[in-house]
RNA sequence: GCCCUCGUAGCCCAACCGGCAGAGGCAGGCCCCUUAAAAGGGUCCCAGUGUGGGUUCGAACCCCACCGAGGGCACCA
C-alpha cells in the first residue's frame, strides 16, 4: 500500500508540486529577466554588467492545433540546459522565444475549422506557451511575441522598405540605398547596369527613369516563369518546391509560368553567402547543403554569333557539334528561320510545315509541362530546330540551333553548347536526333561508349590557329579559355544555381506588402514604399480568406489574391508628399519565411516602436566580439530541414541590414547546431493498419495489441502512425525535472533517438537519489552537516563537477547526467539512505543538477536554508588538485598486447616508465631469448615494449 | 549518379590529441526490504567496435575499398 512509501520520498505527485510552486514564483520574481545594458529593459543591468553575454536561441515553434509532441523539446531543453548553465557560470544570458504564426498552414487550418487564422493560431500559441511554462524553461517571457503582431510586422514592412530602397553595387560588392544610385547616375558617373530605353539615362523622362531605377533594386517586380502551384493557388520560390516537381506543403504539382511576381536579389549575395559560410561554426553537413544549393560553378562564357553559351568545359569547344537554348530564352523567336531546307532531317522538325509552327507548338507544350511531367518521362530528349545555324569560333563549323527542354531558362545563359562525346545529355539528345559526336577527350582502352565524362588527354582539338591535343583538362581550359578572350569570344566567368527568391504569395494569412501604385497620372502603376510613419499596412478583415484554388493539374489558371477581393482596402487616398493621392494596395502578401527573417534582432528590443531595433542592443548581444568575427547569436539550435530555406533567406536579410549599417554583425547565426529528431516505433495489425502504439505490450520476443501479434515498424512520431508521446503526458506522469533528464540522458544534442517511454522510469530514479542524499525521506530533514567529506568523496565530487561541465559546454548533455549519476551512486554507498551528509556534497550536488532538474535544484537548494534562487548561485569549479592520482595504474604492452599492470607515481617520466617497466618479472620472462628493438613509453597511459 | 553524416553489448549511448573498449541508463538474472505485489536499495550478466585491406610500437579513432542506415542535391551544361 502507499503507506509503505516513506513520507517525505521525491514522488512524482511531491515533484509535481515542487514544480508547480517553483514556476509561479519564478514568474512572480521574474528570475529569468534579463537585462538589457540600455532602454526600457534595463532594470537590474548593473548586477550582471561585468559578466559576458551569451545570446542562445531555438528556431521558434509554429504553433499547430496538435500542440507539442515529446520530439519538440529536445531543442528548447537543450538551449534552456545551456542556459541555466552559462548564467550559473557567470554569463548574462538572453534566452528568448517566440512564434512563428503567418503561413500557409495556420490559413489551412482555420479553413478547416472555420474560423479566422488568428482565432485559431491565438489559441494555438496560448496552449503551447503553456506546454512550454510545464517545461519550466528560462524564457524571458517579456520578450515573447508572435510574428503576427501588428507591432512586430510593422518592422518586418519596414525591412521590406529598406531592401526595396537598395541597390547592389557589384564594384563595392555591397548594398547601397537607392538615392545614391539615382545621384550617380544624374552626375553621369555611372551607367545603368539594365536599361530597357535605347537611349541614355540622360534622354530619360522621368518615369522611364523610374523604371530603370525600379530594375536595380534589391526587391523588384519581375515577369519571368514562376513556380506556379494552381492546387494551392499560389507562386512559391524555388526552395519551396521539392525535387520532382512538386509543392513541398501539399505535394501538388507546379508549373513553370510566367508571371509578374516580386522578387528579391538575392543572387547578389552568391559570392558572400558561400564564402562567410568558412566562418561559421555550423556542421559541414548543413555548410554543405547551403554550397550546394548556392551551386557555384566557374567556366566561361563563349559567344557563337548572337548567342551566348555558359560551360564548364571549354576545353571540349573543338567537340561542339550543335547547341541548344532554353524554351523561354528571348532570343529563340528572332533566331527561328522562315522556312526548313529542303534537305531537312524529318527527325528535327517535329513534322510542322516551319520552323515557326514547330518552335511555337515546343515552347507551348514545354510551358503546359509540370516539372514533375518533365522528369516523368524518363528524361527522354525533347527538342526542335530552329532551322538555323550557328559558327564554332574554333572549327568554323555550323552547328545547327535547336530549342530545347533539357536546357533550362535562368541558369547559366539560357543556352549551351553541346558536346555529345563528353557529355552524357547531350549524347542522349545527338543519338535521338542524329547528330555527330566528336571526341575531345581520350577515354581509356576499355571505355564501353557513350559519353566520356572521365579525364583524360586531350585529343582532335586541333587546328592552324590553336592547339590543346595533349594537353590535361587544367591546361586545356587556361589555354582555350586564354584564346577566346584574346580573340573576342568570351570570358571565364563563374554561375550560381541560386536564383532569385520569389518573394510574393497569393494567400491571405501573411504580411502585406508596405507598397501601393498611384491610380493616375504618368507615373501609374509605379510601385511606391509606404513611409515607416503609416507602417503598419494592417492586414484587412475580409469575409474571405481562402485562396482561389484551382484544379491540381490546371497550368492555364492565374493566381488571385484574396486580398483583392477586400475592396475597401485595396483602394486608398495617402498623401505621400505630394499631396492627397488615390492609390492602388500591393495585394500579395509575404511568405511566411519574411517574419523568420529578423524575429532574432526583435528579442532584443521586443516593445521599441522607434526603430526595428536599438542600434546599441544589436552591439551588445550580436555584435562582433573581435576582428574578422561575424558575430550574431552565439548558439542557434533547430531542426536541419531549414538548411536552404529559413536560414539562407535569414543571412540574406541579415547581410543586406549590415550593408545599409542598420547592424554591425555580418552574419545572424554565429554557431549553429540541428538537433536530432525522436522517432519512436509504431505498430500494425494483420490489415497493415497502426494500432495505438501505448497499448502494445512485448511478450517471449513479439508485439501484441489486444492480444493479437501486430508487426513493429520506425518513423517519426505522428498522429497517422499513432504513436505520439506529448511532453504533457510525461509531465503528468514523472514531473518535468524527470522528462527533461531523460530526454537529455538519450544522447548528445545533435543525435537522434528513439523514444522509449518505459526506460524514462532511470531518469525518476536518479532524481529520487538524488532527493535522498539531501532529505531523509523518512524524517523530511536535510541531512547537511557540518563535517569535512573524505578524501574519496572530495575526489568524486570534483571529478563530477569536470565532467558535468564538460558535457554542458558541449551540448553532450548524457555526459554530464552520467557523471551525476556516479557521483550519486558514490554519496548513496557512501552515506546510506538516513544520517549525515557534508554540506559542501549536499549543495554541489544540488547545483550540479541544477540546469537539468531546475525545479528539484531549487528546492533542495531553499531547504538547504539559502534565500535565493539556485539558478544565479554559482556554478561549482573544479580544483585540479583532486583531480589527479598520486599514483596511476599503467599497462605494459609487448608487441602491443597489455602484459602487465603496474601502480606508478603519477609523475613519473617516460624513462622512469620504462625501467620500472623492464624490471617487472612478468615482462622479464617475456623478454628471454629476444632483443628489445623499441619501448614506447607514454607518461600516464602505458609502456609498450617491442620485441623479437 | 554526385555529395554529406553515421555503423561500439538485446536497446540507447561513453571512450581526451591514435594509448588497457565501458561511464551512465533501459531490458534481463540474483539478493535485501515486504504477508505479497509495486516502489525502493544492492549486486551480477552481456560486446571487442559493419566487412576486408593499409599506415603505426599501438587503430573504435587516420587512409583505401566494400556493405548497411539516414540525409542533401540531381537534365544546373
Amino acid at each position: 500500500m502507499s503507506d509503505t512509501v516513506p513520507a517525505h520520498r521525491y514522488t512524482p505527485e511531491l515533484a509535481q508540486q515542487i514544480e508547480l510552486a517553483w514556476q509561479d514564483r519564478w514568474e512572480a520574481e521574474g528570475t529569468f529577466r534579463t537585462p538589457n545594458p540600455t532602454g526600457p529593459l534595463s532594470d537590474g543591468f548593473e548586477r550582471v554588467a561585468d559578466r559576458p553575454k551569451a545570446f542562445l536561441m531555438d528556431m521558434f515553434p509554429y504553433p499547430s492545433g496538435a500542440g507539442l509532441h515529446v520530439g519538440h523539446p529536445l531543442g528548447y531543453l537543450g538551449t534552456d540546459v545551456t542556459s541555466r548553465f552559462l548564467r550559473m557560470d557567470g554569463h548574462n544570458v538572453l534566452h528568448p522565444m517566440g512564434f512563428d504564426a503567418f503561413g500557409l498552414p495556420a490559413e489551412q487550418y482555420a479553413v478547416q475549422t472555420g474560423q479566422h487564422p488568428r482565432v485559431t493560431t491565438e489559441a494555438n500559441i496560448a496552449a503551447i506557451s503553456a506546454q512550454l511554462r510545464r517545461l519550466g524553461v528560462d524564457h524571458d517571457t517579456r520578450r515573447t511575441f508572435a510574428t503576427i503582431d501588428p507591432g512586430y510586422y510593422k518592422w518586418t514592412q519596414w525591412i521590406f522598405t529598406q531592401i526595396f530602397g537598395a541597390w547592389f553595387d557589384t564594384v563595392a560588392g555591397k548594398a547601397r540605398p537607392i538615392a545614391e544610385l539615382v545621384a550617380e547616375l544624374d552626375a553621369g558617373t555611372r551607367e545603368p547596369d539594365t536599361n530597357p530605353f535605347d537611349r541614355p539615362w540622360a534622354e530619360l523622362t522621368e518615369v522611364e527613369r523610374r523604371q530603370v531605377v525600379d530594375l536595380h533594386r534589391l526587391a523588384y517586380l519581375n515577369q519571368a516563369p514562376v513556380n506556379w502551384c494552381p492546387g494551392l493557388g499560389t507562386v512559391l520560390s524555388n526552395e519551396e518546391v521539392t525535387a520532382d516537381g512538386r509543392s513541398e506543403r501539399g505535394n501538388f504539382p507546379v508549373f513553370r509560368r510566367p508571371l509578374t511576381q516580386w522578387m528579391m536579389r538575392i543572387t547578389a549575395y552568391s559570392e558572400r553567402l558561400l564564402t562567410d559560410l568558412d566562418r561559421l561554426d555550423w556542421s559541414d553537413s548543413l555548410k554543405q547543403m547551403q554550397r550546394n544549393w548556392i551551386g557555384r560553378s566557374t567556366g566561361a562564357r563563349v559567344r557563337f554569333g548572337d548567342i551566348e553559351v555558359f560551360t564548364t568545359r571549354p576545353d571540349t569547344l573543338f567537340g561542339a557539334t550543335y547547341l541548344v537554348l532554353a524554351p523561354e530564352h528571348p532570343l529563340v523567336e528572332a533566331l527561328t528561320a522562315d522556312a526548313w531546307p529542303a534537305d531537312a532531317d524529318p527527325r528535327w522538325t517535329a513534322g510542322a510545315a516551319t520552323p515557326a509552327e514547330a518552335v511555337a507548338a515546343y515552347q507551348l507544350q514545354a510551358s503546359r509541362r509540370s516539372e514533375l511531367d518533365r522528369q516523368a518521362e524518363g528524361r527522354e530528349k525533347t527538342g526542335v530546330w530552329l532551322g538555323t545555324t550557328a559558327v564554332n569560333p574554333l572549327t568554323g563549323a555550323d552547328l545547327p540551333v535547336f530549342v530545347a527542354d533539357y536546357v533550362l531558362t535562368g541558369y547559366g545563359t539560357g543556352a549551351i553548347m553541346a558536346v555529345p562525346g563528353e557529355d552524357t545529355r547531350d549524347f542522349e539528345f545527338a543519338e535521338v536526333f542524329g547528330l555527330p559526336v566528336v571526341r575531345t577527350v581520350q577515354p581509356p582502352e576499355d571505355f564501353a561508349g557513350g559519353a566520356y565524362t572521365g579525364t583524360g588527354p586531350m585529343i582532335n582539338s586541333s587546328n592552324d590557329r590553336l592547339s590543346l591535343d595533349g594537353l590535361d583538362k587544367a591546361a586545356a581550359i587556361a589555354t582555350v579559355t586564354g584564346w577566346l578572350v584574346a580573340n573576342g569570344y568570351g570570358e571565364a566567368t563563374t554561375t550560381y544555381k541560386l536564383r532569385d527568391w520569389l518573394f510574393s504569395r497569393q494567400r491571405y494569412w501573411g504580411e502585406p506588402f508596405p507598397i501601393v501604385y498611384p491610380v493616375d497620372g504618368p507615373d501609374a502603376g509605379l510601385p511606391v514604399a509606404v513611409p515607416v510613419q503609416q507602417l503598419p499596412v494592417l492586414l484587412p478583415d475580409v469575409d474571405d480568406y481562402s485562396p482561389k484554388t484551382f484544379a491540381d493539374d490546371d497550368a492555364t489558371s492565374a493566381p488571385e489574391p484574396p486580398l483583392s477581393r477586400a475592396t475597401e482596402w485595396t483602394t486608398v487616398e495617402l498623401d505621400l508628399g505630394d499631396g492627397p493621392r488615390t492609390y492602388r494596395r500591393e495585394t500579395n502578401t509575404m511568405p511566411n519565411w519574411a517574419g523568420s527573417c529578423w524575429y532574432y534582432l526583435r528579442y532584443l528590443d521586443p516593445a521599441d516602436d522607434e526603430r526595428f531595433v536599438d542600434p546599441e542592443l544589436e552591439a551588445y548581444w550580436m555584435g562582433p566580439r573581435s576582428e574578422g568575427d561575424v558575430g550574431g547569436v552565439d548558439l542557434y539550435v533547430g531542426g536541419v530541414e531549414h538548411a536552404v530555406l529559413h536560414l539562407l533567406y535569414a543571412r540574406f536579410w541579415h547581410k543586406v541590414l549590415f550593408d545599409l549599417g542598420h547592424v554591425s554583425s555580418e552574419e545572424p547565426f554565429r554557431r549553429l547546431v540541428n538537433q536530432g529528431y525522436i522517432s519512436a516505433y509504431a505498430y500494425t495489425d494483420a490489415r497493415g493498419f497502426h494500432v495505438p502504439a501505448a497499448d502494445v505490450v512485448e511478450r517471449d520476443g513479439g508485439y501484441f495489441y489486444e492480444g493479437a501479434p501486430v508487426d513493429r515498424e520506425y518513423g517519426k512520431m505522428g498522429k497517422s502512425l499513432k504513436n505520439v508521446v506529448t511532453p504533457d503526458e510525461m509531465t503528468a506522469a514523472y514531473g518535468a525535472d524527470t522528462f527533461r533528464v531523460y530526454e537529455m540522458s538519450t544522447g548528445p544534442l545533435e543525435q537522434s533517438r528513439p523514444w522509449e517511454t518505459k526506460a524514462v522510469v532511470g531518469s525518476q530514479r536518479l532524481l529520487q537519489r538524488i532527493w535522498r542524499v539531501v532529505v531523509d525521506e523518512v524524517t523530511g530533514e536535510v541531512r547537511a552537516a557540518d563535517e569535512a567529506p573524505s578524501i574519496d568523496t572530495l575526489k568524486a565530487l570534483h571529478r563530477a563537477v569536470d565532467g558535468v561541465r564538460d558535457g554542458m559546454t558541449t551540448l553532450r548533455f548524457n555526459i554530464a547526467i552520467a557523471r551525476i549519476t556516479e557521483l550519486t551512486n558514490h554519496l548513496t554507498q557512501t552515506y546510506g539512505q538516513s544520517g549525515p551528509v557534508p554540506r559542501q556534497v549536499c549543495e554541489w550536488l544540488t547545483l550540479l543538477v541544477g540546469p537539468l532538474a531546475p525545479h528539484l535544484s531549487e528546492e533542495l537548494w531553499s531547504r538547504l536554508g539559502h534565500t535565493g534562487s539556485s539558478a544565479w548561485a554559482s556554478f561549482p569549479v573544479a580544483d585540479p588538485a583532486y583531480l589527479v592520482d598520486d599514483t596511476v595504474q599503467i599497462a605494459v604492452q609487448v608487441n602491443g598486447k597489455v602484459r602487465a599492470q603496474l601502480d606508478v607515481p603519477a609523475d613519473a617520466d617516460a624513462a622512469a616508465l620504462e625501467a620500472v617497466a623492464l624490471a617487472d618479472p612478468r615482462i622479464a620472462e617475456l623478454l628471454v631469448g629476444k632483443t628489445v628493438r623499441k619501448v614506447v613509453a607514454v607518461p600516464g597511459r602505458l609502456v609498450n615494449v617491442v620485441a623479437n
